[in-house]
DNA sequence: CTGAAAGCGCTTACAG
DNA sequence: CTGAAAGCGCTTACAG
């Protein structure tokens, strides 16, 4: 820095003023190209460390996941979070903690060493989580998470609205027989979603029958053994909004080996949008897809778009969008 | 630090010396625990900007990434360097430049101004690339990808080995008609697994059926149109190596419909192990896997053990192991 | 064994 | 409109 400016023939905080366009101080036009073009000449390149120790803070911002590319939904949440971030010329530190405590904690703390403006603490399924005690020494929004006392803001997809959707979906072409597979797991998806289902049916004025409301693992083979039991019903249902993706291809594979076809016989909804099975199916499954790139994003648009001051606690809901495709 | 050295009742330096514990400077056992108990009280955590900037260096690694989310390859090289990274205190500053060529320059800038140790420049398919100049002026990896004129260190998967390995499992079976479903598209996948698949069958013995070599899109439907194809042959083959799995997918449909068992009347083996994928067809499927994760760990580990030399140029080349499921 | 001091590369009041 | 100077929080020879 101090070569160009001597390069310029100016003084060290002239280079300052124009590389940063500081328009507090009036500089000449003429000295101003003088400076880019001595700094150009040099190859000149600030040194971000200095600039963050003098300023006292940083443009990095943490994001602890717990996983990050067992599925395809944390990368989503990264994406989101790293284009927000870029988008705000914040840069992202991304630690994968694996869900292991020891990692959150040094990984929290590395951050924290780093002078981070904030921290997304992420997890890659929708839960109740206890984050570390030091998560609260700083700006921090947890995404796909909350804690158990709302005491920290966080951002969540609304699988309430998500299942009344997937259901609604199926009420307007006229289904009135909709079974609703669910997961054996607990977690706010299966509540949320059942309670989405359960609003919607009311809102039609149809009834809940409990023949069709099951729950099996959220995989391939509970979707195989729902779509057995569904089929062997006395009366069979003309639609299912399954749990997840998953089980909607196990329900594929049990309709077609009756063969039943979809929709004609009976129209399916899932839940997730995994692309490589929702858009490989056939035919292409109709789904609801959850928000990760939009959770990742407004979490770090949270974090800094509180005009310096930390984000609100609660939960900042996102909508669940359907995605249409050919099974119903 | 200063308020840690007063409480402790020793200098800045010592506190300093027991904080990175320096063993040039002797320090008694007492004043040590009485510097680290200050320093606990306080809750004194190290700024490192400050020591960034008078180490002249940072722990970062910068990561520049094509995609980060649209298939779980590029997430698997991110999770190895940042295991990698991890291992050896270093920190990912990760970007996601979608292969745009400024977005790449800006990143690029960005790291540097950072003082990254190294960048990792990362594809999500293996290709050959033209990196941005400015990777030149800081020791760098390439992964998963390679310059043309191989002045670039670079870690890469061994396509031929991988194709090889594909046919060896078939013929150990004692399949001889075995057919490749290749991929239209021209990379280094393509021609490298043509060449595997023919050196096998030459070491094998088998002379080289031209009928049984296909080119179709690397997709689905390419894999059910082959399908087809091979099954009208007069002699259709007894095994198909199929370029990836999803080509392997839309094998499986084709001779599925034409009422052909899996591995029993035919046998597959796919390339790529998407998990979603191969993992879920029926049968699940055999299949050679990318390397991902290691070529990530490899490319860190590469920029970080040069005892501080950059890593030499030329391409390092990684195996892709075969992972036994039930389609042979 | 421990301390005083210089210096890393910047920014920003404060003078002029 | 521009410059001299202090200071951000550290590390590390160099003395003692």
């Amino acid at each position: 820095m101090q070569d160009v400016a001597d390069l310029a023939g100016v003084s060290l905080a002239t280079v300052s003023f124009v590389i940063n366009a500081k328009t507090s101080a009036k500089v000449s036009e003429a000295t101003r190209a003088r400076v880019w073009s001595a700094a150009q000449e040099l190859g000149y390149r600030t040194n971000r460390a200095a600039k963050n120790l003098v300023q006292g803070a940083s443009t990095f911002i943490g994001l602890v996941a717990d996983a990050i590319a067992s599925t395809p939904f944390a990368g989503q949440i990264i994406r989101g979070a790293q284009d927000a971030a870029w988008q705000n010329r914040h840069i992202l530190l991304v630690a994968n903690t694996e869900a292991n405590g020891e990692a959150e904690q040094d990984a929290i703390t590395m951050m924290l060493e780093h002078q981070v403006t904030g921290i997304i603490y992420s997890t890659w399924y929708h839960r109740e989580v206890t984050p570390p005690a030091a998560l609260r020494e700083v700006p921090c929004v947890l995404v796909n998470c909350y804690a158990a006392d709302d005491s920290l803001p966080a951002v969540v997809p609304d699988e309430v609205q998500g299942g009344r959707t997937a259901t609604q979906v199926l009420l307007d072409r006229g289904h009135r027989r909709i079974a609703f597979v669910n997961s054996t797991e607990s977690a706010p998806a299966t509540t949320g979603r059942l309670r989405g289902y359960r609003a919607a049916l009311a809102a039609a004025g149809v009834a809940e029958d409990p023949d069709l409301v099951l729950t099996v693992r959220p995989e391939q083979e509970g979707g195989y053994e729902a779509g057995l039991l569904l089929l062997g019903l006395p009366t069979p249902p003309t639609a299912v909004f399954c749990y997840n993706d998953r089980v909607a291809m196990g329900m594929y594979d049990a309709l077609h080996e009756r063969g039943m076809r979809i929709p004609g016989d009976i129209a399916i909804v899932g839940f997730d949008n995994q692309e490589v099975i929702a858009g490989h199916l056939r035919p292409p499954l109709s789904t609801i897809a959850l928000p990760h790139y939009e959770l990742g994003a407004r979490g770090v648009r949270m974090l800094l778009g509180g005009d310096g001051s930390a984000p609100a606690p609660g939960r900042t809901i996102v909508d669940c969008p359907y995605i249409p495709r050919h099974s119903l």
